[in-house]
DNA sequence: GCCTAATATGACAATAGTCTAATATGACGA
DNA sequence: TCGTCATATTAGACTATTGTCATATTAGGC
């Protein structure tokens, strides 16, 4: 496997990693810092375990970070680089936003098709 | 659903698209413009239909718009903001390497925990 | 040590993504 | 129109991710 594979691998575990609107919203409410796994659960609306497990998604891919203070763990962001990604996309989507809209709304509809072949 | 909810689903939806080596691989093999299917296909080294699946990810997400010209039909990168979030990527990547190095070897094996508790 | 609060993990059903093989579509030339 | 090339789609088996419920772990107060 040379590197240039190893990278693409790491891509898109890391893309993976980021793949769930829950797990958005965690690093979104990262972004001030550190939190308490339990003000996250708590806003994310989920079941306990449910939101636990997407922050050990998130963990284990090392783009969270958790340390225990007495009873709690608390979560925050390895990297700030991360933000930048997440701001550009946020770009990415307002210059896209008719086309995104119809996307939006299609998501459980037949996709366009390609040129035919 | 508020606007927030949409964004965060859109990038969700945006970053699952990525989720794949051979999309990635899609996506660097584009990065100097339009490409006909059967050279992108060829050079991903997968079954036909396979490849042309991959392709049809990226192109239902709007990343990627196809055009035919003759019998082929060309590929090419909506935005090219996109590389710039790639590239993004990669120097968090070489920023991480040893945390990287790590997780890639231990992709099917289980992972770090968490704090207990 | 026991209780409770906070968090993580495991089992398992449901769902979604991926791969392969087979088939369909469209363009072009004989 | 028929054959062929290039590409796309469909169907089905396999695999991975997700959500729920139940259980385990750790910390701290009593």
């Amino acid at each position: 496997m040379t590197s240039t594979d190893q990278l693409q691998i790491w891509k898109a575990e890391f893309f993976k990693a980021l793949s769930h609107p829950a797990r958005i919203r965690i690093l979104e409410l990262l972004r001030d810092g550190e939190r308490p796994a339990g003000e996250l659960l708590s806003a994310l609306g989920l079941e306990q375990s449910n939101g636990s497990q997407h922050l050990a998604v998130l963990r284990h891919r090392n783009i969270l970070v958790a340390r225990r203070e007495g009873a709690s763990v608390l979560y925050s962001v390895r990297d700030p680089m991360l933000f930048q990604i997440l701001d550009l996309l946020r770009t990415y989507f307002t210059e896209h936003l008719s086309e995104v809209r119809s996307l939006l709304e299609a998501l459980d509809q037949p996709a366009e098709m390609a040129p035919k072949g």
